[in-house]
DNA sequence: GGCTTCACG
DNA sequence: ACGTACGTGAAGCCG
């Protein structure tokens, strides 16, 4: 006989939910509940081996199944948000994996469930659910599975076993259930009795009819009791006798399971990162690579040289193991020694396959086209060949994703890991395949040319001022001597200053300070972080010492001890990653070059250790408050564009509309405060936030967002559009197309929702301001080349360029950088690059 | 390895 | 009705 299964969806979903932590995508999603209820569907098509499948879902349409009782399901616990966005999402997959899915409106699960195991008789009938009425549902060929703890721990309920477990027969389910109730569902039952009182009456009289007919028999209070509740008995017994007479034109043909699965589930699966999942045998094995796998060897050189020559287009990947080169068809792997890539050991013997594998005319295929250049350095072969870079590809079609080598990317598409350069290829074409007219011409024409230019910028490096680190070191370990010996005669004790625990036992128990309204921190330790401090500063010493430590400390260890030891003979080389934010901008690691010091005297006296190369000056140019400009093209705010055409000091003039100060008359407090609003603005400002940043009290930081949004009408409306844009899209652009996806806004969490929504304000801004600092980039690069000019670029702080170039060549290079990084967009507003030039960064403000 | 703190735009 | 600004990287502590 034929095997149906039937499935309540809400119900093991539901299950499934519980039974595990929530865990998501690292889009957001959360998963687990879909996880949870796959495996368990998994290991019914393993253990039962159906012919037929159907899940069935509960629609929450107005129209209930027992309209005439208001109360029912009243007292359910609503699911939670994170369970309620994995039903479509499930759905979605189930859709996907061919699975049929039932669902309609006026009818609950059960009824579908209880119609269906009626409409088949011709087969063995197994219902999987977590509700107990369904127990009325066992016959001869329907048993039910019932979810016991979790979701793979099930007891099966059949006309064998029933009344052995449960002391009753199938139909008395109803019967039991109209006398006892049932408080979960808000069928009444008799009120009084409970399970046991229900269960002698109907061992007794059979059924709800039986103890009726015979209710002169018993005794006392019982027999008071269900008289008075007989019109509740029997609403409970119609409550609870699930409906086997649903309208249902579904055939058993189509309710047949189709397995393997089609290719779109296994791309839903991989989307939902159910990696283990897609091991299964429920989807068709790849197509095994006919890649050929060589461990070459040194003494293949000649005919591998040879054979790299030939190769059009190869992937290429460095490993911890060793060397990947795939053109396809064939993989080498070349293995280093002791897994170390030391360019003096066997890399330099490669150097010839090496050269004509990446000669001109070719086209490699890469996980990083930068990174690959700085190892081919290592062995001064040049990357002649076109390349394509798979991080940017996909950091283009998603910025959420972290950047991974080619293994991951290799996992992805599901094939053995030695074969990581041939997945390559599969990688690159699904990728590129997927790849929009926008991103595209981003990659094409952006970044793909602006990861050379930052790979000469990385080659080139700044210069240092050795001498100075041994300055600053001796000066600062002095300051912080002094500093924590007076700070530990305040404490009365030595302590780990660096610890902010032991600092807040100092604090707010040993010295017993009020700890009034400061965070408590994990630990249970109170904060003890700047703002906390500078509370505290105000009345008591030992905070204003504690705060300039602090300073010291951070400029001691981050920037001279951090520094010092990655400077090669006196040039740093910094490294620019190009996909690791999801606005568009850089960030620059080993050593970070783009959080020098600069909002204090003595952290900026560091920008001195950054230096010119010999006969040279910095040229050092920034915009002006690129974001507020964007933000006025964006928006058309009359106000702002009128300031800045006019070339007013933004902050007075947002000042003066949103305090109604006379013109001229704004005091340096009232520009610093309107200032600050700007700035959070750009945020996607909350009062909190600004209340804090302030330091005033949340409702004077809401006035002044009411104030200012009254003055500016068109930056309220432009910020709104944009986050209901973003709710319908799921994503924001900026001002060449770039996309941040922001899967926060669907979250359940409100506090993920409100920062999907900051996020989804600040992204165009930020992110348009990166656009057009790298396109600057390119056109700089560009025309100091072309006009063969010998400065180089060597730093990008956000909106910041800084070039090394000769005294000679100083004022063209001041005017060529200027010039193009005002032109790099035009705004509706002017776009404005400040430019200085000194000996050192610090001599270039 | 997560948490806290703090440097920058 | 819920706790916050947007985007990063690095250091030190602590388990």
């Amino acid at each position: 006989m034929d095997k149906l299964i039937l499935i309540d969806g809400n119900s093991l979903l539901n299950r499934a939910y519980y039974a595990m932590t929530v865990f998501s995508t690292k889009d957001g999603l959360p998963t687990n509940g879909i996880f949870g209820f796959i495996k368990l569907l998994f290991k019914i098509l393993d253990d039962e081996k159906p012919r037929y499948l159907v899940v069935t879902f509960d629609v929450h349409a107005p129209t209930f199944r027992h309209k005439m009782y208001d109360g029912y399901k009243a007292t359910r616990k609503p699911m939670p948000e994170s369970l309620v966005v994995q039903v479509p999402v499930l759905k979605e997959l189930l859709a996907a994996m061919n699975i049929r899915t039932l669902e309609m409106a006026g009818y609950e699960a059960d009824d579908l469930i209880g119609t269906l195991s009626r409409k088949f008789p011709q087969t063995e009938t197994l219902i999987y659910t977590g509700d107990r009425d369904s127990y009325q549902l066992i016959d001869a060929h329907t048993s039910v599975c019932m979810t016991k703890r979790g979701v793979s721990d099930l007891e099966r309920l059949t006309a064998e076993n029933f009344f052995e477990k449960e002391g009753i027969t199938p139909a008395q389910v109803i019967e039991l259930k109209s006398v006892m109730g049932d408080a979960s569902d808000n069928i009444p039952g008799v009120r009084g009795i409970g399970p046991k009182g229900a269960l002698a009456l109907l061992q007794a009289y059979k059924t709800l009819d039986g103890i009726y007919a015979h209710l002169d028999e018993i005794a006392g209070s019982t027999q008071k009791k269900l008289a008075e509740h007989r019109e509740d008995a029997y609403l409970s017994h119609t409550l609870a006798t699930i409906d086997t007479d649903v309208p249902i034109s579904l055939t058993l043909d189509e309710c047949e399971v189709h397995t393997p699965f089609p290719e779109a589930a296994r791309e839903l699966f991989s989307k939902l990162e159910f990696r283990s999942l897609l091991e299964s045998d429920y989807f068709p094995s790849r197509e095994k690579t006919a890649v050929q796998f060589t461990e070459a060897a040194p003494a293949d050189l000649p005919a591998l040289t040879k054979a790299f020559a030939a190769f059009k287009q190869f992937a290429f990947s460095v490993e911890e193991e060793g060397v990947h080169v795939s053109d396809g068809s064939h993989e080498y792997l070349f293995r280093l020694r002791d897994n170390i890539l030391s360019p003096g050991f066997f890399l330099p013997e490669l150097k010839p396959a090496l050269e004509a594998l990446f000669g001109a005319g070719k086209t490699a295929i890469l996980t990083d086209i930068k990174a690959t250049a700085h190892f081919l350095d290592e062995v001064n072969v040049p990357l002649a060949c076109d390349a394509e870079d798979i991080s940017l590809l996909r950091y283009l079609s998603d910025s959420n994703t972290r950047p991974t080598g080619a293994k991951e990317f290799a996992k992805d598409y599901a094939l053995p890991d030695e074969n990581c350069a041939s997945a390559l290829f599969k990688a690159y074409a699904d990728v590129k395949g997927r790849q929009s007219d926008t991103e595209k011409k981003l990659y094409c024409e952006l970044e793909r040319p602006l990861s050379y230019v930052l790979l000469d910028m990385e080659r080139t490096g700044v210069r240092v001022d050795m001498s100075k680190f041994s300055l600053f070191s001796d000066k600062f370990k002095g300051e912080m001597d002094g500093l924590s010996a007076r700070i530990y005669r305040l404490a009365g004790t030595n302590f780990n200053l660096n610890s902010p625990f032991q600092l807040s036992e100092i604090l707010f128990e040993r010295l017993g300070y009020s700890a009034r309204g400061v965070k408590k921190n994990i630990r249970g330790g109170y904060s003890t972080s700047a703002d906390v401090l500078e509370k505290l500063a105000e009345k008591h010493e030992i905070a204003r010492l504690i705060l300039k430590y602090r300073e010291v400390q951070k400029l001691q260890s981050t920037y001279v001890d951090g520094i010092r030891p990655l400077v090669k003979g006196d040039i740093v080389h910094t490294t620019y990653y190009q996909t690791m934010t999801t606005t568009g901008r850089l960030s620059s690691a080993n050593p970070n070059l783009q959080n020098i010091p600069v909002r204090t005297e003595m952290g900026r006296e560091l920008r001195k250790l950054f230096i010119a190369r010999e006969g040279n000056v910095l040229v050092d140019a920034d915009y002006s408050q690129i974001e507020l400009r964007l933000l006025a093209h964006f928006s058309g705010c009359k106000a702002l564009v009128d300031a800045y055409r006019a070339g007013k000091d933004i902050h007075a003039a947002t000042a003066e509309s949103i305090f109604h100060v006379p013109h001229g008359q704004v005091t340096p407090e009232l520009r610093r405060r309107a200032k600050t609003i700007n700035f959070g603005i750009i945020y996607g400002m909350s009062a909190f936030g600004l209340a804090k940043d302030l330091g005033c009290p949340t409702e004077e930081a809401q006035n002044y967002i009411t104030a200012y949004f009254a003055a500016h009408p068109e930056v309220k409306a432009y910020m709104e559009e944009n986050v209901r844009k973003a709710k319908e899209d799921g994503y924001v652009t900026t001002i060449l197309g770039r996309r941040r996806v922001i899967p926060e806004l669907k979250s359940g969490n409100f506090n993920q929702r409100a920062f999907g929504e900051r996020a989804a304000m600040n992204m165009p801004l930020q992110g348009s301001a990166a656009d057009i600092i790298k396109i600057a980039m390119l056109r700089v690069a560009d025309r100091l080349k072309r006009e063969k000019m010998a400065s180089r670029l060597v730093l990008q702080v956000h909106d910041e360029l800084i070039l090394d170039a000769p005294a000679e060549e100083e004022s063209a290079a001041k005017q060529l950088l200027k010039e193009e990084m005002e032109k790099a967009a035009e705004l509706n507003v002017p776009l404005i690059a400040e430019v200085s030039t000194g000996k050192s960064w610090y001599d270039a403000k």
